[in-house]
DNA sequence: GGGAGCA
DNA sequence: TGCTCCCAACGCTGT
DNA sequence: ACAGCG
């Protein structure tokens, strides 16, 4: 056996796994999630860290972002370190985006680099351990060495199952012991396939092996055949958009010999039309096509022939059936009229299955806001577009038992802490979700939010003045402030509090100094009065609504309005007069993340409690003084 | 969206 | 079988 | 006590 050593000049070819169809199933294999990023080797030893690609190609100059959190951990006892993994932009624990990792391979200007390694980390998601110490473990079997990750990951406290929200840039796969569980996480998370991996094998270099199994995650469409290029022996694919031909992408490979063959004679010789590039024909031919995902709206990501399918109609191969089929949910998440349109934006409808995956893509971000939090939601069962709206906390007798529950004041509240659970509430067309200031139990609030609603969209410019007038403030007396939209016309500021220590009482002290303090700056602009009447056009400061039993809108929800708005966390730099707030919808904030990721992923990572209590002691001496 | 109660 | 109804409810404040 | 506000 040959020894690589690390900071030499060999180039590590990575071990390969073979593609099958299905995934072996017995006690000899362990199953893992297949991430879609650049497959990668990490070597570290006492002065470089390098990450290699399958090709060979340097990659830690292009992800500097790795090193330097490769940089902070205390690997000394390690070294020689080699490790096999994945480097990805994660979107949940089960998914990553290849377009987005890819772009940022592309990027060459180091300012954007730095900036896109600041905001938007890329993740090295480890599976498999080669060296430890400068030992060769490659001829240990794989339960061994899954052994040692996970006793690795353990020490440097590494997460496991991947998390976007979690800071750490190398983070651990999770291996399952049951094949179906791992397939059923990969298809609620939306997920690219799994990895079967045989537990008695070694690594071995560079070579395509049957002892790794890579099965996708396919989305199957119904489709009808509409040209074939002659140089490169695509056919293209469409569907009807009422009644027109619709082109959703095209398809080469997945058929065999045989099928190709009969393929290409039927179109030949049912041509309607043939020019230098293309035969033409008629919708006459359906086929179902695999694909792992759709972009740019009518291009298909790996797509493969699947089945003829004789006995269909090109009427039957419609937009709305494409536009479904994208979408994948395990068995185990119930999903009634998958097509039901819930807004109506600028005549684009969006239905149910694209709000439960903007449920999905947020999942990472949004569900750590609902977690342990007595729930209120707003359930609309026709849609926004419809006046039927009502409330909802407490726990219908049809709600799955999986749901965890909370009594308070006779109210058996429903809590959201999984992903499972909120596909459930946004199959029940729960569209805004709501919570209090405090957990589950608690009586004193984690964090203050401070709602600024001007009296009209024309003086939103009245809530981002105010914004940054309580930033300034914020600023000068050190506390770490976070800003969002409501999703509907106005701002909200979020300021964390530690947990259960500071009482509304107190919380109440602060947010009527602040109160007090705007309104005698700006007497013109805000206003604390209670009737709407004497307001006129000023921003009411309604900081009596942060009190216990209150309820706010959370970062992440979506809004019942025309617009499909969604509460956005922002960046400070991003509030001034060109914010708009209709830019801020369900259709944008997945992007919006991937671009900019998660303006709030330091929330829980801020500590206001010294600062804050040196504020309240301060605020205390001046009441008592007056 | 989905159950219950009711005709 | 189809229809209608239900699905929250608190606290603060000015008069 | 009650209306008006969120």
């Amino acid at each position: 056996m040959s020894i690589t050593y690390c900071g030499g000049t060999n180039k590590m070819k990575p071990m390969l796994p073979t593609y099958y169809p299905e995934a072996p199933k017995s006690t000899d294999w362990r199953y893992e999630v297949k991430y879609d990023g650049f497959r990668a080797i990490l070597t570290i030893d006492a002065h470089t860290v390098k990450i290699t690609s399958r090709n060979g190609k340097e990659l830690s100059s292009l992800f500097p972002e790795i090193s330097t959190f490769i940089n902070d951990l205390d690997l000394k006892s390690f070294l020689p370190l080699q490790l096999d993994g994945e480097l990805v932009w994660l979107t949940n624990e089960a998914k990553a985006d290849f377009f987005e990792v890819q772009w940022r391979g592309r990027l060459r200007k180091q300012s954007l680099i730095s900036e896109k390694a600041n905001f938007t980390p890329c993740r090295f998601i480890v599976f498999d351990l080669l060296r430890i110490n400068g030992n060769d473990l490659t001829t240990n079997s794989m339960s061994e060495r899954r052994k040692m990750i996970k006793n690795l990951g353990e020490i440097l406290e590494l997460p496991m199952p991947p998390n976007p929200n979690d800071k750490a840039l190398i983070q651990l796969i999770e291996s399952y012991v049951d094949l179906d569980k791992a397939i059923n996480k990969v298809i609620l998370l939306d997920g690219e396939g799994i990895v079967a991996k045989e537990i008695q094998s070694t690594w071995q270099e560079g070579k395509r092996s049957t002892s790794w199994i890579k099965v996708k995650n396919w989305r199957a469409v119904s489709c009808f055949i509409t040209a074939l290029n002659k140089e490169n022996g695509y056919v293209s694919l469409a569907v009807y958009k009422g009644n027109e031909i619709t082109k959703i992408g095209s398809v080469k490979n997945g058929l065999s010999a045989h099928d190709k063959s009969i393929l290409h004679e039927l179109i030949k010789q049912n041509a309607s039309e043939e020019d230098e590039q293309f035969f033409y024909i008629h919708p006459s031919i359906c086929i179902e096509v695999q694909f792992l995902h759709v972009y740019e709206e009518n291009e298909l990501r790996e797509p493969q022939f699947s089945q003829w399918l004789l006995q269909t109609s090109p009427n039957e191969c419609t937009w709305e059936k494409f536009v479904i089929s994208q979408f994948t949910f395990p068995d185990s998440i119930q999903i009634s009229s998958r097509d039901k349109p819930l807004w109506i934006i600028d005549d684009k409808q969006v239905i149910k299955v694209e709000y439960l995956q903007y449920l999905r893509e947020v999942s990472a971000f949004f569900l750590p806001f609902l977690k342990d939090k007595l729930l209120t939601t707003i359930r609309y069962p026709h849609g926004s577009m419809d006046n039927e709206k009502f409330f909802q906390k407490n726990k219908p007798d049809y709600a799955p038992a999986s749901i965890k529950t909370f009594w308070d004041e006779g109210i058996e509240y429903m809590l959201c802490n999984d992903i499972e659970t909120l596909l459930w509430f946004g199959n029940q067309l729960a569209l805004e979700f709501h919570t209090p200031f405090q957990k589950a139990g608690k009586v004193k609030p984690d964090e203050i939010v401070l709602d600024l609603d001007p009296p009209s969209i024309e003086f939103f410019s009245l809530a981002i003045k105010a914004a940054l007038e309580i930033k300034k403030v914020m600023d000068s007396l050190n506390i770490q402030a976070f800003v969002k939209t409501s999703g509907n016309k106005g701002l909200q500021i979020h300021i964390p509090l530690p947990e259960d220590i500071f009482s509304y009482q107190e919380t109440r002290m602060f947010t009527d100094f602040l109160g007090h303090y705007l309104i005698s700056s700006y007497p013109d602009d805000f206003t604390m009065e209670r009737l709407k009447k004497n307001r006129q056009n000023r921003l009411y400061l309604d900081f009596v609504q942060h009190s216990e039993g209150k309820t706010i809108i959370v970062p992440y929800s979506p809004r019942g309005n025309p617009f499909a708005g969604v509460a956005t966390p922002l960046y400070w730099e991003e509030v001034g007069e060109r914010l708009q707030l209709k830019d801020f919808t369900i259709e944008t904030v997945p992007n919006r993340i991937k671009r900019l990721g998660c303006a709030f992923k330091d929330y829980r990572h801020v500590n206001n409690g010294p600062t804050f209590l040196e504020v309240l002691s301060f605020l205390k001496q001046k009441k008592t003084n007056s």
